[in-house]
DNA sequence: GCTACATTTCGATATCTGGCGAAATGACGC
DNA sequence: GCGTCATTTCGCCAGATATCGAAATGTAGC
């Protein structure tokens, strides 16, 4: 019961469950998800430690950067079918697909320059 | 999305998660709830609310009771999948199965009775 | 080892949430 | 219509949570 209250918690709220559907279907670094969430680096960082607790997504890191995937087979079933619960949720509906469209703007510059416009400005 | 939120920050809390699945297969009445969760009548009202708005409940009011039960094939797919996950992942963890105990020793008590001894102490 | 820099941790703050008791609501029986 | 009583609403408080900026961490290249 402690795992699955993990999940849905980690799942209340809207900005991390954004960030779960950004994760549909690629990798992407902290600061990737940062500018589409438009939050603190901090802020999306703890965001995504709570998913990562709740095993919903996994890491990798290279060099400086960490990238952020969805957690797939090698999860428990709950985690398997909240993700699964999750995307077939929400995929469609408008708050999503636009994220969808700032994303591919967002995957267009190079990560290195997002970085330090968000620490900098 | 807005709805889907709904239904995640309903499912965030512990007791709420308990009190669904408590109904899995019957209809409770709040002090049978109250009973089971050892909580205020006032705070269990809340929760079953937070329930309600989020559909995973459904009532039916009779005389001076009103009774609360699971959602079924007339809530929409997010809903019904939302229980179905539920259900699935924590129908047999320890402390759901103590409840399914507890609750059995409650439906054996006249729930007029029950209710009279929350409100009076 | 020193610097640069992506990310995380820390400390503070403002809002949200869960809990209670008291009062309100509304249904039944008289 | 009045009293009873299951449930809900209201007002309040304590603890949790989202957010930020500043400082710490750790990796790569020199």
């Amino acid at each position: 019961m402690f795992a699955f209250m993990t999940i849905t918690k980690a799942l209340s709220d809207e900005n991390r469950v954004r960030t779960l559907l950004a994760l549909d279907g690629r990798e992407l670094c902290v600061c990737q998800i940062t500018e589409l969430l438009a939050l603190a680096p901090s802020t999306v960082s703890k965001h995504i430690q709570i998913l990562a607790n709740a095993r919903l997504v996994k890491s990798r890191q290279d060099g400086r950067w960490r990238y952020y995937r969805l957690a797939a087979d090698e999860a428990p079933d709950t985690v398997r079918e909240a993700i699964d619960w999750t995307l077939r949720s929400l995929l469609k509906t408008p708050e999503i697909r636009k994220d969808a469209e700032r994303l591919k703007e967002i995957l267009k510059l190079d990560p290195e320059v997002l970085c330090r416009a968000q620490t900098r400005g």
